[in-house]
DNA sequence: GTCAGATACATTAGATTCTTATGTATCTTT
DNA sequence: AAAGATACATAAGAATCTAATGTATCTGAC
């Protein structure tokens, strides 16, 4: 099964944040596959979303990035900068709020009978 | 505290079903009031938002309508159709297993130190 | 040695869905 | 009488994703 698309929407930039702050540094082609991995399958990130999230990332001056040659071909890694840490508890916490507060409301009925 | 908003993209309609399913019949006023009132405020549902998401779901065939007069003021009533009701059963047992996912992706860190 | 599939970047047209603003009208409370 | 709440609705614009497309290199199997 895979998560319909709607359900990633808003929270995209939310994880390829976190894993940025557990990994240091990631590539673009990185995070598809530890997303990939790490969901079994469920969250699958396209490349056309992928792509323009670290780029907005990179303009709000979230993260830095550091081009390495792997043979012939360019590999970008992504790094949080300071303020992308401080972003990314903002946005963390507020994503594991906001889920305690969904899971209230999609239990209402079970909890009120 | 206000969730931002993108963290409500995607969610809405499938709030909005499980309401449906758990007060038979509701209006629109009505459910932008009562998610306000269940989330303590942090969620907010704008008209703007909420009357497009019930037009689709009327036009998917997911609820029906009936109008009721108050006074002179119309209001417009929905329920859950039977097909609605096997959709919300649907979104809300995906949206709970996103919701697992999501907090396993989110504590990593924590897991895995 | 070549072909398929994986790796790795990127852009773009179009779709979806939300925000913000606006509009209309009635009811209630001060 | 005015303000604020109730109640519907639409519409321009913004944001963000999907799906498609493009370019290029590397690797493993046959």
């Amino acid at each position: 099964m895979i998560y319909s698309s709607e359900l990633i929407k808003g929270t995209l930039k939310t994880i390829v944040l976190k894993l940025l702050a557990d990994n240091k540094k990631m590539y673009g082609y990185e995070i598809t596959q530890k997303v990939k991995e790490l969901t079994l399958d469920k969250i699958q990130i396209t490349e056309g979303a992928l792509y323009p999230t670290l780029h907005a990332l990179e303009s709000d001056g979230l993260v830095t990035t550091e081009t390495e040659f792997i043979g012939k071909r360019v590999r970008k890694y992504y790094s949080l900068s300071p303020s992308g840490k401080n972003k990314t508890k903002e946005k963390v916490s507020e994503l594991a709020d906001f889920m305690e507060t969904m899971k209230f409301l999609l239990d209402i009925k079970t909890k009120s009978v």
